[in-house]
Order: structure tokens, then C-alpha cells, then sequence
DNA sequence: CAATCTCCTTGAACGTGTTCAAAAATGGGA
DNA sequence: TCCCATTTTTGAACACGTTCAAGGAGATTG
């Protein structure tokens, strides 16, 4: 991890990794499946982070929105210092064959646990929501938590200030969409979208 | 192209392309910076492809849901026998650091030929919509068509009929989302996500 | 103690994308 | 026809990720 901080992803070669451990090139496959495999340490420590950080958030807030916000923030403030190492990163992850993949089976656990967040956001909080919309609501917020990562690699602001933008501004849009998917109106067009969603999982 | 189809983008190597050319290794790179650069031409000519076909569905339908179905579903025709190996040329595409990215600025002239012609799909129907809705839904049309995309490229179902699952359904509802958008209740929402979309936009 | 087995470690070797100095072809002027 | 500058072509060489046959280290068994 210090290698690739320091040099970035391809710039860091398996014989220097090798080299910095200690050990024989062919030792670190040994241990390591191929370069990628690294990364999933990575991936791993950053999203016990996040989850750490999110803990407090929620124990701190109440309202939906501000726990919402809350936990999008904090997961830039864990990925802030690997911003540039990320980006590289996430052009391997965005590989459908590879077990990187956030929608691979090897992530499985990893989502599980993101989605179990979210679960976490909607659970203490005064919403009034309908059974359909409870249920699929964490998936659907790891989805949103999804389309921020890929802004936030993306995004070439200074500190990454766009990406701070997103959140504070899409959380009030997000929290009046929920709270409006009980409307008569509006009712039908959420269940569309959650059958849409049912249907298309997996 | 050829090679790409039959053996996949990381087994057809530089030297095999060569010989198939009829020249030696270092002539391809006289021709084209890197193996990824190889892949524009493949990018651009299912680009033309695309709108060629799309011209055909704008020529028959009338009604916005069916220009918008029409045009999508062409994109998944277009795109179909190249699925194994788009999966792998999206990787690529996908590093942020890419011309071959979607955001990219080389790719703008091509981002313009597609938000053009989802300006096209709204203009000629009979959609009653706000100026500012007018103005951004082209680009936000744009966007749903990456998400279709992104999700075409993870699709692993036979002859990826999920993807066309995704569009019928998906379609109905974006429908239903954009005439609802002057009603008074939805209004302020919209505003809301278009100005968020204007804020954040380059 | 010897024999055997499993786990661990090694570094040379392979195939890859890419580079580059050198050679070859090209084309226009003297 | 010859010369020279430019464009084009070549293939050996480089650095990389990865593989693998060979051997070493320790534990277990007879």
C-alpha cells in the first residue's frame, strides 16, 4: 500500500512490492493470486473505515437525511487520500470478469455489509414508509453510494470539492423522493421502478 | 477488428494484429499510439451504426416512449455481436485517465453526437415540457443510455435479454417521470435535480 | 535417527505491450 | 541521373505480470 500510494497502481512493480516485503517475486504469488489481488486488501481496510466512521454518524444523527449524508460524507473523507491510487484501481474493478467488481460474487460479503449500512440509515429514523419501499430502500441507497464513487473517480476538482457538492445537494432531492413515495400520485411509479428493480436483480 | 471479435481483447495481441496486417510490430505503433488507441475505430464506427439505425426508428414513431425505446433497443441490436468483447474494451474505457472514456475530452465530439440525437428523440413529439426540462433532458437521456450500457456490459444472461427487460420496463417509467414533471407537487424536484445536474456539470 | 510428506520459497523463463535506433522507401529538386 | 530530406518500416530489446520446475524447511511417522 505504501508502494502504491507512493507511485501509483501501474507504476509499482510485483518485483519492487516483492522486493520492499522481503521476499522472491514468485513468493508474493504465492501468497497473492496476481496484482489485482492486492488491491482487495485495500478495498477491504477502506470499507472497515467507512463503516467505522459511519458508526458514529448514526449515532450521532437521527433525521434521515442527516444520516444519509452523514454516511455518504464520511465514505469521501475514508477515500480522500487514495483519490489518485483510486482511480487506477477502479479501472481494474470496473472489469465485469474481475472479482474486483463490486457487482462480482467475490464482493458478495463486501456488499452485503454496505447494504446492511444503509439498512442502518433508514432503520432510526421517523420515516414512514411503505413494506416495499423499507426493503429494497438499502440496495437502493448502495446504488446511490455507487453513483457517487464513480463521480468521485471522476472528479478532477480541487480536494475533490464537486463530489462534496453532489452529496449535499442530492441528499435533499433523495429525502423528498422518499418521503413523497407514499403520495397516491407518486405511489405507482415507485412500485414500477421497485419491480423493476426485483426483476432485474441477480 | 476481426482478431478482437474472434479471440477477445486481451488474448489478440500487438504482434498477432500485426501479421494479420501484413506489417511488423513497430508500424502498428506508427499508425496507433497503444492497443487501447486500436479500439477508437471499433468505438466510432458502432457510433455511426447507431445513429444510422436510430434515424430509421425517429422516421417511424411519433410518440416519445416509443422514439425512446426504439432508439435504445437499436443500441442493444448494434451492439449485440460485440458483447464478449465490448466487456473487455469497457475496462479500458473505463479508466478515468482514458481518451477512450465516455467523459473524456477526446470523446466529446461523440458525447455531442449522442446528446444530438436524444435532442432529436424529444423534439419531435408531442411532449409538453418546461424550458429548462427541454434544455437538459437530451443530456440526462444521455445518461440513461450510459446506465443502460454499464448495465448491458455486466449482463451475462443469454443473449442479454435482461438488458432488453431493463429497457421496456424503464422506458414506461422515465415516460411517466417527464409528463409528471409540471405538475406542481413534482415541479420543485425537478428543478432541484436539473440544478443540480447544471451545477455539476464539466 | 532416518524417511517421508506437506508447506513454503526461489529465480529463471515466458509472453506481453511498448520503444527506438537503424534501415529502407519515397519524392522532389539540382 | 543523382542527392538529400522526409516519411515509413523494421525487428531486436526492454520492463512488466505471471508461471513453474526445482529445491529447502519443518513437522510427522516408523
Amino acid at each position: 500500500m505504501r508502494l502504491f500510494r507512493r507511485d501509483g497502481y501501474d507504476r509499482t512493480t510485483m518485483r519492487a512490492i516483492a522486493a520492499e516485503a522481503g521476499v522472491s517475486v514468485g513468493n508474493a504469488y504465492y501468497y497473492f493470486g496476481s496484482k489485482e489481488h492486492l488491491i482487495q486488501a485495500f478495498y477491504d481496510r477502506m470499507q472497515d473505515e467507512h463503516a467505522d466512521a459511519a458508526a458514529d454518524v448514526l449515532e450521532r444523527e437521527t433525521a434521515f437525511d442527516a444520516r444519509l449524508r452523514g454516511v455518504l460524507e464520511v465514505w469521501l473523507d475514508v477515500a480522500a487520500p487514495s483519490h489518485e491510487f483510486a482511480g487506477q484501481f477502479f479501472k481494474n474493478a470496473a472489469d465485469p470478469r474481475s472479482p474486483l467488481s463490486p457487482f462480482s460474487a467475490e464482493s458478495a460479503p463486501a456488499r452485503a455489509a454496505s447494504t446492511g449500512l444503509y439498512a442502518r440509515v433508514v432503520e432510526g429514523t421517523d420515516l414512514k414508509l411503505a413494506p416495499n419501499v423499507r426493503r429494497e430502500l438499502p440496495e437502493l441507497l448502495w446504488l446511490l453510494q455507487m453513483g457517487v464513487v464513480l463521480f468521485w473517480v471522476y472528479d478532477d476538482s480541487p480536494e475533490q470539492l464537486r463530489s462534496r457538492e453532489l452529496v449535499t445537494r442530492i441528499v435533499p432531492v433523495v429525502d423528498r423522493i422518499v418521503r413523497m413515495s407514499r403520495l397516491p400520485l407518486v405511489r405507482g411509479l415507485v412500485d414500477d421502478v421497485l419491480g423493476l428493480v426485483a426483476a432485474l436483480r441477480g
